[in-house]
DNA sequence: CTGAAAGCGCTTACAG
DNA sequence: CTGAAAGCGCTTACAG
């Protein structure tokens, strides 16, 4: 890169110090109306603008806001990305994102997650980030420790990491679970399928769990399929195998439940039971999601229900959080937001 | 922040000069072995990690390249951020990417653009970015410009700027549009409805220009709407208008096509349709949106034809561009990537 | 193969 | 209110 004008050649065009001109951009009040004057129109004409990597040595710590996420294909994390961009942004902090490229299918599949997350850390960590949050998908614990002394607050989102030594935002997963199991429990059904991935997976593990809790409250016999990722092809493909059990039920005059851990898995159901003479949505089998997507797709001739995840409420919080560790006597927070429910005709029938 | 060992610590811990230690992490085959192992074995006890900006200081840039989307509730700026930052990942590059919250209901609105662009422009020239990818739905020229000599290579991504001073890579919205005219008028059909926003939007009138050339090749009458938002619920209450219109045409045996510019705006108009009894999809109306979400939805009971825009391919040929600049004798492209038509059952049945 | 030294652009007490 | 000077962490010829 050729060298852009510098400090000191605004110094010398304007005939002041480059302590002076260092004051016109930090501490404007300290200079005398005229030499700030002169300055600033010197930085106009020299198309001057300041480096940030000077004050990052000094400081050791630049004054942007990092946050890594995992899939921007999951509008879980482009809404935890809005929310914490926003917050940011009315802080008046920049916040710049990176994408991890994480894929829940390797976990599933027994694979060693083939993400870029800790290379993101390494490289924010060179950075000297002010400010990190983290998306994770599976424990960061191991990258943090290595980048701990190096980047000022981090913040974990949607990961609750045992022993955490640091803040943390999570969504109350359990209470996903139960919530569904409440809602068909409230239509008076008492047998359901449910379609997850594998528990190592931590948001599927928790709302297996809430749900196995609401299902022995309230009496609701639920068989547990696994899927083996969440595409509505896969959904398609689980429901194909289970229409003849769901007529069996319909002939005899109840009805089922059909549960998927994500609406992409539930979209997948609904053409796969609607060619089927025997199964009307409701009044045969109910289907409903568990990841509410905000995307403005109206995705369907019948809404599905499903459950509103807070995702922007995590981002915002996150940041909020990290403005919080500046202050001296701040102690870590673990905060679990509320989710609910999204009631929609797959289940209500409107 | 504290301090954090520097490249003197590790140093004097290892008992060489810091030259070497520069030197270990940059050019390790200038060490003797035994040296460079120490040296390393040092920067793992003390947990050493570089800082950046002493090197972004000598170089007067950074190694990382910056993208800046305008919104990634748009499917497209996904794929656009997907594409580049898995290429850049590919040749060893980090890319990191800004949401500047641009909203084309501000252009439609006649409202001025509420967007961070300019500012992150400016945030990513102070930070000397190493590359910078613009994806921009408004003219960058003036915000560019102010930046032009603080980042290397620059290139613009879906704005075309007239007297462009950088590489560009679009997608060929003309093709848009007329492929739209030519699908429909494959099946016959000589009246359609084209559903878009105005003109003050680059790609919507790139789309109309090629409709309306179609639309005379082919002999089509085009009624042109204006839709305030690109929502289903706009195009739900455009398609409630319409539908006295369609049902004459629809008695008299005539089909008519109705073209959104977006597949949100098209899928707000499946349930009116549908809530017709005279209206049959597609031997009545046929429905087509023109900006296919990859997006892994399955959006529907019924398939949407739709163009597939070329995003991953764009944000891919955008990061390449980049590491073209830096060879001497580089001369700015201007790219436009070839779209396709994705048929549906909204058009053709299945 | 290794070390000593200059310098990148900035900020910050401090002196005046 | 302004200037002179030290120093942040690193890289890079250069000398040996």
């Amino acid at each position: 890169m050729a060298r852009t004008p510098n400090i000191g050649a605004v110094a010398r065009a304007a005939g002041v110090s480059v302590g002076t001109v260092s004051n016109a951009l930090n501490s404007p009040e300290r200079l005398a109306p005229e030499t700030l004057e002169r300055v600033l129109d010197t930085i106009d004409e020299l198309g001057y603008i300041r480096s940030s990597a000077g004050r990052t040595l000094i400081r050791n710590a630049s004054d942007g806001l990092s946050l890594i996420v995992p899939d921007l294909d999951n509008s879980l994390f482009v809404d935890i990305a809005r929310g914490a961009q926003l917050t940011a942004a009315a802080a008046g902090r920049r916040l710049v994102m990176a994408n991890s490229g994480f894929s829940s299918r390797d976990l599933v599949a027994g694979a060693a997650p083939h993400d870029t997350q800790d290379e993101f850390l390494g490289y924010f960590a060179e950075a000297r980030s002010g400010g990190m949050l983290v998306c994770a998908m599976r424990d960061p614990t191991s990258g943090i420790d290595r980048i701990r002394n190096h980047v000022r607050p981090i913040v974990v989102v949607n990961y609750d990491a045992p022993g955490a030594d640091w803040c943390t935002v999570l969504m109350d997963n359990a209470q996903v679970g139960r919530i569904a199991v409440d809602h068909i429990a409230d239509l008076g059904i008492t047998q359901a399928f449910y379609v997850s991935i594998p528990d190592v997976v931590q948001p599927a593990a928790e709302r297996r769990t809430g749900m196995r809790e609401a299902a022995a409250r309230r009496g609701v016999t639920v068989t547990e399929v696994d899927a083996a990722a969440l595409t509505a092809s896969v959904g398609s493909d689980i429901t194909t195998g289970l229409v003849g059990a769901l007529a069996d039920r319909a002939r005899r005059g109840e009805r089922t439940a059909l549960l998927f851990l994500a609406d992409d898995l539930a979209i997948g159901a609904i053409p796969v039971l609607r060619a089927h003479p025997d199964l009307q949505i409701p009044d045969d089998v109910v289907v409903m999601g568990m990841d509410g997507d905000h995307r403005p797709t109206g995705n369907d001739w019948m809404t599905m229900t499903s459950i509103e995840l807070p995702g922007y409420e995590m981002g915002a919080e996150a940041v909020r959080l990290i403005s919080a560790e500046s202050d001296p006597d701040h102690a870590h927070e673990r905060e679990v937001l509320p989710v609910r429910i999204r009631p929609g005709a797959t289940t209500t029938g409107r």
